[in-house]
RNA sequence: GGCGCGUUGGUCAAGGGGUUAAGACGCCUCCCUUUCACGGAGGAGUCACGGGUUCGAUUCCCGUACGUGCUACCA
């Protein structure tokens, strides 16, 4: 294993991509790019009851949009095809097979509802554990307690049966793990865990330990949640491959409700009002649509950047790293221990930074569409992108640019006429005028010479240029918002400030 | 219940036996702007608790509490 590093990412196609998911593939990501290493996309749908129609594809969707391209996968090719576990169904039963030869695992034919029988026994009986483990294990329906004839004839007389681990008692497991240091799991505490399924299908354990070494991975990432089915898969390494093959581990803390009480789910994010999934995700069956951070107006960039630095940091003050950055300082080392609560108004924070930072080329096209998708219609890309320019710093969010910046596209329907109205007179509307004249005779339309001519024509009349200022922008804009005055007008060109002016002096006018 | 993992301000976090315990988000005040932002200057707010070890613990050790995960023929 000191070869080449090569690790994966191992999704199960059950719906949306959450959170917790995309920062797990970054990690793995960081890592194998940081070590010219490859990073591998393997869909674990062994549960073929859970299996969501589309789920795959989008899965490699959101993977494409935050730019982690895989090197390997299902639909990147690679040497180790196929790389869906459903499609490799054959290669575990052989293990699994083998396993029972060397004694390290049998056959097991309980029902459930023999299963519930000793589980409810054993809580009756005021035990701590309600495992399938060694306690148990010679007292149920198994090729360990059965002579073998019994289980041959079973086995061919077709009855359902599972292969489970047989995990020796009064062992010590040790464990090392990149993030965590060293661990140590007694075998009394594991449970003869199921290894191939009824149907045919190896669990997770069984798959993953398989194909990791098929795959010749060499660093293994995943969510703290799996900590403690690590003996089994450690167990599953030296009884199949040897302990010297096995990949060095990792076990990503946790990414947790922002209100406390539990790992995130897509659930919070409804509730607390915020997406969870990284793009949109409609349900195939319900036809249910939940928000991704990609649609809600997140740019990938910044996307990945809080990801990121969820549970991670360099050391520095540096917290807006591109993806470039955090290859380069990316350590598996500086990883936190502890869960982190996720929270919303730093992503958004994050998002402001990277609207700010790109190039609004990134994302003109994104913000054409929502305008388009508004009802905004002959948008001059020129135009749009200096409009863009002008207000960029006051978006958190993509479709802010629409809410910032739409007066730039139409007149005000409305106008904020409570800072006007009281302080309206036949001196203000008299200026007004004069404005329009004077601007009409303008001949080089440009924020300087405007607003020469605005305070030229204040100062002749004696007014205050402030108060003047601000109702300018409320004929312009319809509210007391926006970048500078002069350069608005200077953008919208002069036939429509003169056309704002107007309609202004009609509603507030006589 | 059992087992695992964790615990620095409201949140993300740096740090690590002796420090005024960084920084960021959020919040508050002020400046800039007769707008909204951006930007700038300030402010409030923290080492879970109890024992050790030590001249000295936020830092090391042990407990406790709390949080969290697992305890499926789900991953």
């Amino acid at each position: 294993m000191a070869n080449k590093v090569r690790v994966r990412f191992a999704p199960s196609p059950t719906g949306g991509l959450h959170l917790g998911g995309v920062r797990t593939v970054l990690f793995n990501y960081l890592f194998a790019k940081k070590h010219q290493g490859d990073f591998i996309v393997r869909v674990e749908d062994t549960d073929q009851t859970r299996w969501v129609d589309g789920a795959e594809k989008y899965i490699f969707d959101c993977l494409d949009w935050c730019g982690l391209v895989p090197d390997e996968s299902v639909i990147h090719g690679g040497p180790y095809t196929p790389y869906r576990q459903s499609e490799r169904k054959p290669i575990y039963r052989q293990y699994a097979e083998q396993l029972i030869q060397q004694g390290n695992a049998y056959y097991a034919f309980d029902t459930s509802a023999e299963l519930e029988a000793m589980r409810e026994k054993l809580k009756a009986a005021g035990s701590n554990s309600l495992q399938y483990d060694h306690h148990i294990r010679m007292s149920m329906n198994n090729s360990l307690r059965l002579l073998p004839e019994e289980t041959k004839a079973l086995i061919d007389a077709g009855t359902p049966y599972v292969i489970r681990i047989k995990v020796n008692s009064n062992e010590l497991i040790p464990f090392s793990d990149m993030i965590r240091g060293e661990m140590e799991f007694d075998t009394n505490t594991v449970d003869d865990k199921v290894l191939l399924k009824a149907d045919g299908m190896p669990t997770y354990h069984l798959a993953v330990v398989i194909d990791d070494y098929l795959m010749k991975i060499s660093h293994a990432f995943r969510g703290e949640e799996w900590l403690p089915s690590a003996p089994v898969h450690i167990l599953l390494w030296k009884y199949l491959f040897g302990l010297d093959q096995m990949p060095h581990w990792a076990h990503l803390p946790l990414i947790l409700k922002p209100d406390g009480n539990g790992k995130l789910s897509k659930r919070d994010g409804d509730r607390l009002g915020f997406p969870v999934y990284a793009m949109d995700w409609i349900d195939p069956t319900s036809k249910e649509v939940t928000k991704g951070f990609k649609e809600l107006g997140f740019l990938p960039e910044a996307f990945i950047n809080l990801l990121a630095v969820l549970g991670w940091n360099d050391g520095t003050e540096q917290e807006v790293f591109s993806l470039e950055e955090l290859i380069e300082k990316f350590s598996i080392e500086k990883v936190h221990k502890g869960g982190a609560k996720f929270d919303f108004e730093k992503a958004k924070w994050f998002n402001q930074e990277w609207i700010k930072k790109l190039p609004i080329e990134n994302y003109k096209e994104r913000v054409k569409e929502i305008f388009l998708s508004k009802g905004v219609s002959n948008i001059d890309d020129n135009y749009l992108g200096e409009v863009m320019n002008l207000i960029k710093e006051r978006c958190i969010v993509l479709p802010d640019f629409y809410t910032q910046g739409l007066y730039f596209f139409d007149s005000p329907s409305s106008y904020d006429e409570a800072s006007v109205k009281p302080k309206w007179d036949e001196a203000k509307k008299e200026y007004f005028n004069s404005l329009i004249d004077q601007l009409n005779q303008l001949e080089s339309w440009d924020a300087i010479s405007i607003e020469t001519i605005f305070k030229q024509i204040a100062t002749e009349k004696n007014s205050k240029v402030g108060e003047l200022q601000m109702m300018l922008r409320v004929f312009l804009v319809g509210s007391k918002m926006g970048p500078g005055l002069f350069i608005i007008a200077e953008t919208i060109g002069k036939i429509n400030t003169l056309q704002r002016i107007e309609n202004a002096l009609k509603v507030f006018g006589a």
